[in-house]
This record gives structure tokens, sequence and C-alpha cells, in this order.
DNA sequence: CCTAGCTACTTTGACGTCCAAGCACTTTTC
DNA sequence: GAAAAGTGCTTGGACGTCAAAGTAGCTAGG
């Protein structure tokens, strides 16, 4: 997690400066954005990882189990799974083999689809899933320090830009409100 | 990057749920939010890394790079740059060595402190990064798609967020407001 | 002085991500 | 039906991140 001394001054800030002095200031606003995203994301997920680790789990294979977890047969063809979580397949193969080796999933051939492998939650899977579930909520999830308003705000933007990135294409025009 | 066909439905969204059903409500908000964002900067680094690896860049070395630009003497100690740009001290030591090996930047002793190493950024460093900033800001910094607005109260939502994370303390109480 | 304790950086190892290639198994096409 | 094209997963390589351990070099306390 770096835990260092915090600084006096907002480093995003400062460089937001630099680019309006240096004449960039269409894109300052932009630059702050996402060097932003990219900075909260590694706190969330140092955060994240932090009660993960302990449970011998990281937030990949955590998504991955919590994902077979609510699934009703509790298994999943890999490509649906890197679509869902939208990584590369590469990733899931490599998710799914240390999960494996932990017992966590088993991998399975699909019954009419010889190309296609099945991930299948077994029973230590769930239960680790559930238990680090607990823990993530009570601990990260339950804690954000932000006011329901804010978190509301937060999320619609991000929405917003995961929509306009292609992630999902909603029905209706929701995720926005002029 | 992973460009696969959009979900018809906002995965996170339909995790958000999840959470509902299974009497986690009181954490769906915060785990949505935190999901979010690290999607999201998965896009965007995604976006701004694919504008950089044409150039030989990643986002890392190009922090570093900007870094010293902006610095009057052209040089800092490792140390210091890893306190600006809240990564781990072997993080900059291997981005350090990469940039070292492309010859835009070089290791120096430091005057004084015989523990320290300076990186200071050659000429070839400092075209570099202007190239990249001048493509990023183009290709990504100046399009987000997003209201200058909604770039605001995100950006804002996310000041909070690293603020309390200890990222940094404000003079005053900047960052927030109810 | 000289040892004990910091500090600053490097090294090694575990993981995760992506890309590019390679394989094997469908599906299409003629 | 056999070749061509497409799909699904795995492999290997390049990078980034962090944690933990190791190595100098600085700084105090006795």
């Amino acid at each position: 997690m770096v835990t260092k001394a915090p600084l006096s001054f907002d480093p995003i800030a400062e460089a937001h400066r630099q680019w309006v002095d240096h004449d960039w200031a269409p894109s300052a606003d932009g630059m702050a954005l996402i060097t932003s995203v990219i900075r909260v994301q590694q706190v969330f997920l140092g955060q994240v990882e932090g009660v993960l680790r302990p449970l011998g789990l990281t937030f990949a294979r955590y998504e991955l189990l919590m994902l077979l977890l609510f699934t009703r047969t509790g298994m999943l063809p890999l490509g649906k799974i890197g679509a869902r979580l939208q990584v590369h397949a590469a990733s899931i193969t490599n998710a799914v083999d240390r999960l494996e080796v932990d017992a966590l999933v088993q991998r399975r051939p699909h019954p009419s689809d010889g190309r296609t492998t099945l991930a299948h939650i077994t029973p230590l899977g769930k239960t680790a899933a559930r238990r680090a579930t607990t823990q993530l909520n009570a601990q990260v999830f339950a804690k954000l320090s932000l006011s329901a308003t804010e978190q509301q705000l937060l999320f619609s933007g991000l929405q917003t830009v995961r929509s306009r990135a292609g992630d999902f294409t909603l029905p209706l025009d929701q995720g926005r409100k002029e």
C-alpha cells in the first residue's frame, strides 16, 4: 500500500496547474480526471487486497468466484467470464489456474462444444467467496467515508464513462441525467 | 484493450442487485463504486497506453518523465519521485532502469548524500515527454465525452477519496463541498 | 570513535494485465 | 466432405505493482 507520509498539497491539482501553465489548458481537466481515477483505483484496490490477502485471494480471483457463486449452476465458460469481468482471456486462464490449485474452482469440459471449458465453483470455493464477502463488506465497502449523495454522483459519472467506453449498452438512456 | 462486444446490461449494476438480494444492501453502493473505479481505471489506462505504446512509453514511465520535466533542474531523488507518484520504491527503480536503457533518463549520484540517487531527464527524454503529451492531450485528455460539469463533479469526488485515503492534506478544507 | 538504528535504493519473487502465437475444435463454403 | 474461416483457450513474453530481504551510507547515543 506504500503508506507514506501525506504530501502537503494535492499532486494532481499541482499537475493540473502545470498543464495550464504550459498552454495545455483544454486538456488539463481531462488529464486530472484520468490521473485521479488511476490513483483512486490504486487506493481502493489496495484496501480490498489488504483484506483478501489473509484469505489467500486477490481481487481478480474474488471477482471470478463471486460471478460463479451467483450463477444457478455454479459454472460458466471461461469466455463468458472474460466478457463479464472485462478482462483478457489470458487473464482468466491464469486466474482459473490458480483457483484450481487451491481447489476453489474446477475446470470441466463443455458437454457439447469441444473448444469450450467450464469453470465450476467447488463447495470450498463457495465458502471462501462468502467469507471474503463478509469481510470486504464490513471492512471496505461499508466504510467509504463518502456521503450517500457523493457516492451516487460518483457512481453515475463513472457509469457514463463505462457506457461510452462500450462496456455495455443500456436498454434505455439510464445512467445519464442532464 | 479487450475490445469485446458490449454487454446488454451494466455488469456492475447487476452485481449491485445481487448484493441487495443477498442482504448485503448496506455495502452494495460501496461495492459498486469501488468496482466502477477499478473498471474505469482499466478503460482510461488502456486508452492512454494505446497512445503511448507507439512512442515506446508506458504511463508509469510517462508520469515519471513529466515529473522531471516540470522540475527546474531536471532531476529528483528516486525517493521523492516515489512519494509524488505514490508508488513503491521498487517500481521507481524498475521504471528508471527502463528509462535509462532508452536514454531518456540518467542516474546520478547525489552530491552530498551517498545513499541517494538522482534521476536526471536527458534532452531526448524531454523531447519524448513533450511529444507524448501532445498526443495524449489531443487523443485522450481532451476527448473525455463528459460535460465540464460532470468532469468537475467526478474530479471533486475522487479528490475527496484521495484526501481521506491520506494521499495529501490540503491546507484549507478545499476539495469538499457540503 | 563505534555500534545501533535509520534511510535510500536494489533485488527477488509472486501476481495481474495485455499482446501475439499456437492449437484444437467448430462452422461455413463450395 | 474437404478446405477455409472463425472461436475458445493456452502459452510465452513484456511490464507494472507490491512485499520482503539485502546492501550501502548517514546519524545518534554512549
